[in-house]
DNA sequence: TCAAAACATGCAGTGACTGCAATATTGCGT
DNA sequence: ACGCAATATTGCAGTCACTGCATGTTTTGA
């Protein structure tokens, strides 16, 4: 059980640092759509072929992080009292990663100027939220008390906002400098949608 | 100016017509991967290569109408009265498509079966999706009253979670067999999103 | 030390998508 | 009605992401 990790493991691991290192300087040096997988392969020192056992698509390697963020909020989700009500739950742990983003600031800025400027790397980060939608709406739907048929649509609801909040911060945080700390922005978001909506002038 | 559209217009709007006909039957007979662009093109009576004189991506073809809803709801949105609030101009708006929806339902359906069983259909409508988010927001940000720096940010917040709504009430709407019509399930969101998420129990 | 499982690699192929040059069609002034 | 200019369609050749399969290599656990 408590075994450690093989060398196979590590290699595995180290491998996939290698692709992804690789990957993100030629992006960088000669853009995404200028770069080929053989390239990063070459880079990295694989065959042409490994690269997509590592990688299902070109575009994953720059959202490589999405998966163990989303560990990440569904582990904080968890660890939050019963009694807490289902969108402080959700904030506190949108909050969590919020953090994690501002300290990893510079890294991040490498993902997102590629995201941004490439309409494929963009959709696929938006498909990948989606599946954070579908996470978080059905662990919140555990949390919810409601009986009615119409719980699923209000989780849903729930989860949609809470990462919507989230993407609208991001977005100020990138666009205005990093002026106001990100954690910050996300709080101004979330206390907008806990008050409603209806009070905005 | 005001004069009819000429033969060329014409044959244009046909050809992209039967181009999307020939898909989606060809995507419900052999499903969106089983169907090549040349077949499609074949079907449609052009050649493989004019197909990308009229969609950029086979992707494109499922969600043609994607163009003319965000128009829809922009010109709805330039209609309302200027003393309204934000967020009611946005829930009248999108209520208009709701109901588009409502109508078309069997036509939409087909779209929603290829888009939700294909992941590279439904990742390019996220991103279309996104860009109704931008225009949404900037639209919005026109009808907002706040000078403060942050006024983008909340700008985005209102068209994000509007459209975050609108999804939650599709979503519910689709996978429970359209028990409720569309327009009722967006109002119960918008409902939901003014009175504020923290009275969620 | 050895057999089996897991993995990396090479090869050959498919199909979306692009640029370019040639050809056809339509619009319009005369 | 004619012919020129603008605009579309078409064919061709090429690039590249991605896949299945067969083969060789490394790691593991007994």
């Amino acid at each position: 059980m408590g075994t450690e990790p093989g060398l196979r493991e590590r290699k595995k691991l180290q491998r996939r640092a290698a692709i992804e290192a690789a990957a993100l300087d030629l992006f960088e040096e000669h853009g995404f759509d200028g770069t080929t997988t053989e390239q990063i392969a070459a880079r990295a020192d694989i065959a042409p072929r490994t690269f997509f056992s590592y990688f299902a698509t070109k575009e994953d390697v720059v959202l490589a992080d999405y998966a163990q963020r989303l560990d990440r909020i569904v582990e904080e989700l968890a660890r939050r009292p019963a009694g807490e009500s289902p969108w402080d739950a959700l904030r506190a742990s949108l909050l969590v990663v919020a953090s994690d983003y501002e300290d990893e600031r510079s890294a991040l800025m490498r993902r997102f100027r590629i995201m941004t400027t490439n309409p494929s790397v963009f959709a696929r980060s938006l498909a990948l939220q989606a599946g954070w939608e579908d996470t978080l709406s059905s662990v919140i739907s555990g949390r919810i008390d409601t009986d009615g048929e119409q719980g699923g649509m209000l989780a849903r609801l729930l989860a949609a906002s809470a990462l919507a909040a989230m993407r609208s911060a991001i977005r100020h945080w990138v666009t205005s400098g990093h002026r106001d700390p990100l954690p910050k922005l996300v709080t101004t978001c979330f206390d907008q949608l806990a008050r409603g909506l209806a009070d905005v002038p």
